[in-house]
DNA sequence: CTCTAGTGGAACGGAGGTGTTCCACTTCAG
DNA sequence: CTGAAGTGGAACACCTCCGTTCCACTAGAG
C-alpha cells in the first residue's frame, strides 16, 4: 500500500475500497467485476491497484479496521458511566454504515481485528462493561462477551433496517439506543 | 418432492437436507461437494436427489419454512400477555439451531416466507406485539417490524455464541431472554 | 446364487470467475 | 505537437464448480 499516492491514483484506490466494502457487505462472494462496476472502474484498473483478490481483501481489512478504531476512539469508552459509554459506542458504530454489514456477514474479513464473537473481546470494551457492572448501570448478570454480541447484532439489525427498508437513520438509531439501553439496565423487579 | 419415499431414500434425502441447512448457514455460497461431504454422501448421489442446485435450494426453503411454522405454532402467540408470547417465541425459535444462521445470513433463501426485515412482518407477530402494546407489557415506542429485527438479530447472536464458542445452550438462552425482556419492557423512568 | 436398489468414483463438456497481456483512448504538462 | 499517466476493452489460459454419463461396488430380497 504505497503511502505516497496523490491525486487521481489515491482517489481511484479509495473509490475501489469503498465500493468493495459496500458490495462485499451485501455479498461476501461477489465477483471482482461487480466491485469494479460499483466503483465505476474497469476490471483492468482494479487489477492494477490490487493484483489479486487477496490483495484487495487485505486492503479492505486494513481500511475497515482503521474506520473501526477511529469510531472506537471517538466514543471515549473510559468517560461517564458504563452504560453511557456503551450507548455512545453504539452511536459511533452506527455511523460505520455499510461496513457494519461487512463486519457482520464476514467476521473473518478483518483478520486479527475481528470485533465480533471474540472470546475475550476487546480489552477496552471489557473494561467499560466492568465499570458499568460496578457503577450499577449495567446488569451484572450480563457478561461482556454477550453484550458485545448483543451490541453488534443490534447494530446490524438497525443498519439493515435503514438500508433495506427506507427507514430514517435517526429514527432507527433512537430505537436501537432505546432497546440496547433497556436490555443492559439492571432489573427493577426480581425475576 | 415425492411424498411416497420410504426407508433408505427418505433417510438419505433428509440427511442431505439437514447437511445443506448446516453448511449453507455457515456459507451461503458453499459448493455442492461440501454439502455432499457434510451429508456423508457422494456428489453423484446428491445430484440424484436434487438434479440442480436450485432444486436443492427449493427443498431447503420448504424444509426451513416447515420447521419455522412448527416452531411458531408451538409458541401459541395468542395466549398470555404480549411480552410473554414474544419470549415464548424466542425460546421456540432458539431451538431451530443452525437454521437460524441460514435464515439470518441468507434471508432470501426462504423465498416468500422470509421472516426477517419484512416491511409488514408476519400478521400473527404484529397482532402479538399490538396486544403487548395494549396490555402494557411491551414498550409502545417500539413498532412491530423493529421488534422482529431485534428478535432475529438476537437469536442469531445467541446461536453464534453457542456454536462458535463453547457456550451452554441453556445459559445463552437465559441471557437472550433476559436481554429481550429488558429491551421490550416499558420504561419505568421517563427519558 | 440372481436380481434389484442404492450408492460412489471417474471423467467429460460447459459456464463463470480470475489473472494476465496487449492495445487504443483520453487528459494534461511541456 | 509530443510524451507520459491513467484508464478501459478485448482476448487468452487457467481454475473451480456444475451437471451429466457411465461403470463398479455393496446390501438385501427372492
Amino acid at each position: 500500500m504505497p503511502e505516497n499516492e496523490r491525486g487521481a491514483r489515491a482517489r481511484t484506490r479509495q473509490a475501489i475500497l469503498s465500493a468493495a466494502i459496500d458490495v462485499l457487505g451485501q455479498n461476501p462472494a461477489a465477483a471482482l467485476s461487480e466491485i469494479a462496476a460499483a466503483a465505476e472502474v474497469g476490471r483492468t484498473t482494479l487489477h492494477r491497484y490490487f493484483p489479486e483478490r487477496s490483495d484487495l481483501l487485505r486492503a479492505v481489512a486494513a481500511e475497515g479496521s482503521a474506520r473501526l478504531d477511529r469510531a472506537t476512539a471517538s466514543a471515549k469508552l473510559n468517560e461517564g458511566s458504563g452504560a453511557d459509554a456503551l450507548l455512545r459506542l453504539c452511536r459511533e458504530y452506527f455511523d460505520l454504515g455499510s461496513l457494519l454489514s461487512l463486519i457482520f456477514t464476514d467476521p473473518e474479513c478483518l483478520g486479527g481485528a475481528t470485533p465480533i464473537l471474540d472470546d475475550g473481546c476487546d480489552d477496552r470494551f471489557s473494561a467499560m462493561i466492568d465499570r458499568g457492572h460496578r457503577d450499577g448501570t449495567i446488569d451484572v448478570a450480563l457478561p461482556a462477551p454477550w453484550l458485545s454480541s448483543l451490541m453488534w447484532s443490534q447494530l446490524y439489525a438497525g443498519w439493515s433496517y435503514v438500508s433495506h427498508q427506507g427507514a430514517s437513520r435517526h429514527e432507527v438509531l433512537e430505537l436501537l439506543v432505546r432497546t440496547v439501553d433497556g436490555a443492559v439496565a439492571p432489573r427493577t423487579t426480581t425475576g
